[in-house]
DNA sequence: GGTATTATTATAGGTGCACATAATAATTGT
DNA sequence: ACAATTATTATGTGCACCTATAATAATACC
């Protein structure tokens, strides 16, 4: 027989939780590591278990629960990857210090998120030329001196009108295949995409106003506020790419589910 | 004996994997979750599995590598809460169709971002009033009729400087509690918390030029491209609370890790 | 006596097995 | 031919046992 304890909350990260929190624990049934999940986030909501308070170890949980210890592991981790908890071996699992909201973005491919909203794609190579990065590529890739890069420059369109600007940095060093590709025809991001994998991904949101340059490119007045979309990648700690994706006034982005 | 099969790649919701693809598979020698998950990725990084391709089901990779089928499963759902992977009972596992770049942002407590930040913190409430909501709020919510809920305005402040307005609207058929709080000692994301978990959260992320007001309250200029931090919750299906964290220019959001 | 080094051990992490569950396909009955 | 039922099959879940690791205690060394 398997019984929800019917406690639970949400983590933004993860799948819903529609049930409400509930301290109770039916003994001598099944408890799935879900409802152990909702039973020990409910005590963290109701302050049982505060911000950077220590927990039970998980076999004292089981034994209380009346489960094995792999079960209440399971709802532990799933804590942790909603950002809830923090363990480590031998010291035990504590509640964050600095309670988060965990939220997650799934940023598609462009093409993709222009054709699922039913749009024609298209795209246009706008600029290639090599040149030394700027400073605040630079500080992207925490480099401290300013080589030379290839930069290539973007417009990602949407039924034929401006969509996303991208100005992106290409390190040669890395990734010298990059010289050989005719980016008029395939977007350095598909092509980057498929030959060149990155150990390490770094993103960052941030508003910038219009420049002319982007009013230029995007169809739009200067002086709009238009949110930047900027990511960093490696493989292992050699720089690949870093690329600010500029989009159109009134762009959103949504936490997935 | 252990060894690792080291063909891997990163998921940037997760860990950090620095190793480099690779395809081959030693066999008898035992395998962990994390090496057979770096396997997968990589022949899926590698087109073996291209995007919407169905993977062969657990069992075999799990005789193919020769380790136990929750090796694998331990494997696959890594990929899946990394987006690589859909998983479906009977249905077997494939590529995700759509392949996405996941990110995961930890938003904080601001009190905490900014004590975080060796700055102290400040809470100044600008506004508390009754009024109807306005139609994007009702949009958030999902509420097709607009009705009257409770609005707080209130700054944030860092070393005394304005470091996010927020502009939030109460459900106070959900929340009646909230009428009795003094909101200008405690701010409404505290107490909320405090007393109103919620079972779902939407969360968006939108660029706005600066209004009259929003300069008045950030110390800026209007004009000024701001980025904000939109957050709606429920409990249940009842809505709790709908939050604009309007940024001061400059400010940056970072992944995790 | 204080510091650096080693040993101990408590606690989370990982693996393999058996069984549960859900979605599809096959079969049966009308 | 259609609907209801049963069988099949792939993933999901829980459990027992083993391993890795980090905090602490014990020891050796100046």
């Amino acid at each position: 027989m398997q019984v929800d304890l019917a406690c639970g909350h949400l983590s933004p990260s993860k799948g819903i939780y529609t049930q409400k929190p509930e301290t109770l624990l039916p003994q001598n049934i099944r408890h799935s590591w879900q409802s152990v999940r909702r039973y020990i986030h409910g005590k963290i909501l109701d302050k049982t278990y505060a911000p950077g308070d220590k927990l039970p170890k998980d076999d004292d949980i089981a034994q209380t629960l009346g489960c094995a210890r792999t079960t209440v592991q399971r709802a532990m981790r799933d804590l942790v990857d909603s950002g809830h908890v923090v363990r480590r071996r031998k010291g035990g699992t504590r509640v964050r210090p600095d309670p988060v909201t965990r939220a997650t973005f799934d940023i598609p491919i462009i093409r993709n998120e222009v054709e699922n909203a039913n749009r024609s794609y298209g795209y246009q190579l706008v600029n290639v030329a090599d040149a030394v990065i700027p400073n605040q590529v630079a500080t992207s890739f925490g480099l401290g001196n300013a080589i030379e890069m290839r930069r290539i420059e973007a417009v990602h369109l949407a039924d034929n009108r401006p969509y996303i600007f991208e100005d992106r940095w290409v390190d040669t060093r890395t990734v010298p295949g990059i010289l050989d590709v005719d980016l008029s025809q395939q977007s350095a991001n598909e092509w980057l995409v498929r030959h060149h994998p990155y150990s390490r991904c770094e993103i960052r949101f941030y508003a910038v106003k219009a420049t002319a340059a982007y009013a230029r490119h995007l169809n739009t007045a200067p002086g709009e506020a238009l949110l930047v979309m900027e990511r960093t990648t490696w493989i292992d700690t050699a720089p690949i790419t870093s690329v600010k994706a500029v989009t159109v006034p009134g762009y959103q982005l949504l936490t997935c589910i």
